[in-house]
DNA sequence: CGGTATCCATTCTGATACTG
DNA sequence: CAGTATCAGAATGGATACCG
């Protein structure tokens, strides 16, 4: 016996459906800057000065809001360390880690299609 | 010799340098409706209709909105039909096919993962 | 240094109405 | 069916000032 006769039935997670859970998890993810921090962190803990200036024109309140909702996720870990100034570090989880894996790969495809991208964009302007 | 004096030099895309255009492509691509459209279309070409009904809760201007980016920049197809009334198809080109192959882990991941995030989130609010 | 709070311009998005 | 145009409200994000 794996389950009770009364237990809710398993109901699978499917973005398509616009009730699910994972649909606004998606949208959260599906952001430049949740892929950036991700991607940083891969070279190791890092403080919140350093990825400021690592995210190239990212604000400051951007950025905090970025790690406050990572670290929520339980995706990133937050690390204070009593110092003066205070001492704040930022690493990924193993669940972390994973996620990073899959979003990497959206930016590694952005860096290596940008020419077949902007070629294909400028042949659509050239006809409109 | 493996290049010229006069050649500029070949420079290196990175989404961590704001000025670097595949900041802005990183930023189109992380979207949800992106990547809805893109894992519906990998069950064929579909129907602007069909894609409506596929991604359950999005408005036609967004859906719209979606597909002409996304055919701006080489990754879909739009094939018009005469008839009555015309009939319009939506498919995958081979680098959209290729773009569509890492978005989709991201889908997958979010709902492979929900249930560790949700945990992760009850906890960090418990603590706050 | 790391963060919060506030203000405000811009952008985004949904709803609605209309066209071929 | 597929798409465009418009408008109002919501959400976003930057700048700024201030705190521990």
């Amino acid at each position: 016996m794996t389950e009770t006769t009364t237990a809710a039935p398993p109901r699978a997670y499917n973005s398509f459906d616009a009730e699910c859970p994972t649909r606004d998890l998606l949208d959260e993810l599906s952001d430049k800057w949740v892929s950036l921090v991700l991607v940083a962190l891969l070279d190791g803990p890092q403080r919140h000065s350093e990825l400021r200036r690592r995210l190239n024109g990212v604000s400051q309140k951007m950025l905090t809001q970025t790690l406050r909702s990572l670290e929520r996720d339980g995706t990133i870990t937050r690390t204070v360390t009593a110092a003066v100034p205070v001492r704040v570090d930022y690493a990924l989880t193993p669940l972390g880690a994973s996620l990073t894996t899959v979003v990497h790969a959206v930016k590694v495809w952005a860096e290596a299609n940008m020419d077949s991208v902007a070629l294909a964009r400028a042949e659509y302007d050239a006809r409109s």
